[in-house]
DNA sequence: TTTTAGCACTCTCGGATTTAAAGTGCTAAA
DNA sequence: TTTAGCACTTTAAATCCGAGAGTGCTAAAA
């Protein structure tokens, strides 16, 4: 009865909620004494025993063994945290935490992440991450050059979606300002807007050609690979390792070390926010999705738009039980001022009509 | 008698070698018993027993308790890795692995440093990590600038130790490619090889009134104090972090807290590699320098020298019982072959009285 | 004088046993 | 429908015990 929302009646929901918030502070199973003695809930311990059975058969909570007080199961977690997605907020105290922290102005995506993952992990005390997902199809808009020394010069790669990259470039043969700059007019005329793949040999040749040094377009060649690789391949920032093993559930196991394997190998990590639609913060609890790593923690994100479209992510890694409440909040904040400063109006676009 | 090195008698130094090497392989202490059975010491176990209370009372073995086999102590680590740096050797299998693995050419110290520490982790299996220490006084040499658009232009600086630093600067108001090279023309003229602490008011003043755009000036200026800071401020990258779960010193303990967070730190190590003078490998055992932070671990590695000059190190982390010959023979190859390559007759120095 | 064999002693580790505590499920009463 | 009470289960901690390993010491052998 009374179960209008999520087949739980209210002093289930009520109960449920207890536990999640008692076994996130106190790391050990919840029993229905203990839920009498310290909560809200108004009927006894066998009627609360009565409920937790029936959550327990309905796949909310679990059991480790018989006699032990119940722990929320992954599902729990799941309703737990998409009731609170409906409601979090934040003490201005924090906000006003969060706001002096990102005070420290940035001005480039890739210093912005790592400075949010660090500011992440600090305010939640989780280990935090920062993430630009892959995203395919970026390509090279355009190409300058600098003149270093007669054997180095700088090779600037303005990509498709805003970025910039910058690649030194170090060949045997002497160079002169002149030579660089026929590489970028070269460049800027035939390796526009391609492909890795699309880049082949014919291509490759009249570059040759037109330079005049194989050698150097070579090298040139090389670093443009590297670089549509690293556009496209996302980054992934990792801060607060340590504070993984503050919760005894990482202590010992093989759990923390899929983590920081996964933290190496980044591959992981990147497709499951590579691949998640939305705006709002996700959690992903267990192995809820695909990705067998993180099998006991949980992870929290949020995606960062800039002009409407994802460019990154900010989130936190820690156990299952993790203080949820806390950590939406503050993720959310957080994602909504990195996207807010990003979209400071101090960067117009290109311009693409006005500008021809 | 026969203490005619590091105070020892041969047989004892055979003795601590036998266990040194038997507690890296087992983990476990080693008895007098064992010793005997496997060994090439040909004396009986009561003998041994004699020679390791001596031993033990010269501060070379430690007793986890009476009736424990015997542990190498810091000292007896640091005894065995002394006699062992004059002969260790590589097998041409894994002289052969680092050439191949090496192999991918590389060109930018940064990114050298980026492989190496991942090919000194698997090798060794071990943590690996790579380093560019600090060093003080390195200044801007030159200025280039290249313009991107309306509102951003790329600030290149050349460092006077030949790194190349970009920055990608983003302005509110109007940019044409004259303001820019007007900008690196007037930074090329007043700000060269200035300390941070050099660049004073007047100089700001100056860079104001002939730039016509405070504001841009500004966003310039930041950018140079960040990449000075940079500069001399060092660089850590560390691979096969969840190497170190694989050994049960660090199964549990709060040493591994310690570690990730000296990793993320990174102050600890940058000073504790920065310090170190000369060229080959160096093994830090435990706590024996100032840093607590390794206090049951062992730090090797080995300096990269370019022309002359330390420019960064690569080395491992991990127990105290490491593998010490494999170790150290693998980074004074590895060593060996990244310095070769940072070597190599394609970059020529800028030539300080040959191009004038 | 040095090495070895033998033996008593100490200590830890693993397993078995016990005890205390916690929590449940069920029944019967309110 | 809720509550009180109680018997039952199960775990975690404490205790005990014996086996095993290794030592130090003494006395004999080289």
């Amino acid at each position: 009865m009374a179960t209008h929302n999520g087949g739980l009646s209210d002093r289930k929901k009520l109960i449920l909620k207890a536990i999640v918030e008692a076994h996130i502070q106190g790391g050990e199973p919840v029993g229905s004494k203990y839920l009498t003695e310290s909560q809200q809930l108004t009927c006894s311990s066998a009627t609360i025993r009565n409920e937790m059975a029936e959550l327990e058969s309905m796949g909310f909570l679990e059991q480790p063994h018989t006699s032990a007080g119940r722990v929320p199961s992954k599902q729990g977690y799941r309703f737990y945290v998409d009731a609170l997605l409906e409601e979090y907020a934040m003490t201005a105290k924090e906000i006003a935490q969060i706001n002096q922290l990102m005070k420290v102005k940035m001005s480039e995506l890739d210093r912005i992440l790592d400075s949010a993952s660090k500011v992440a992990s600090s305010l939640t005390n989780y280990t935090g991450f920062a993430i630009k997902p892959r995203s395919r199809s970026i390509t090279v808009n355009r190409f300058e050059t600098a003149f270093i020394d007669n054997h180095s010069f700088i090779l600037i790669l303005v990509a498709s979606d805003g970025t910039v990259k910058t690649r030194n470039i170090i060949v045997d043969a002497e160079i002169t300002p002149r030579t660089v700059t026929t590489v970028s007019d070269v460049l800027n005329e035939l390796v526009i807007e391609l492909d890795a793949d699309e880049i082949n040999l014919p291509i490759i040749m009249e570059l040759e050609s037109r330079v005049g040094d194989a050698a150097l377009v070579n090298a040139v060649m090389k670093s443009i690979y590297e670089v549509l690789g690293e556009l496209d391949g996302g980054e992934l920032k990792v801060s607060g390792l340590d504070r993984l093993l503050q919760y005894p559930e990482f202590a010992d196991s093989e759990d923390l070390g899929q983590l920081l394997g996964a933290f190496e190998r980044k591959e992981d990590i990147l497709d499951l926010v590579s691949d998640t639609e939305g705006d709002g913060v996700h959690a992903v609890i267990g192995s809820e999705s695909s990705v067998k790593v993180i099998n006991n923690s949980t992870l929290v994100f949020k995606p960062i738009k800039s002009k409407g479209k994802t460019v990154g992510a900010i989130g936190v890694i820690g156990p299952l039980r993790m203080d949820y409440a806390r950590v939406l909040a503050t993720l959310e904040n957080l994602g909504g001022n990195i996207t807010q400063l990003l979209n400071e109006p101090k960067h117009k676009e290109k311009g693409d009509s006005h500008d021809g």
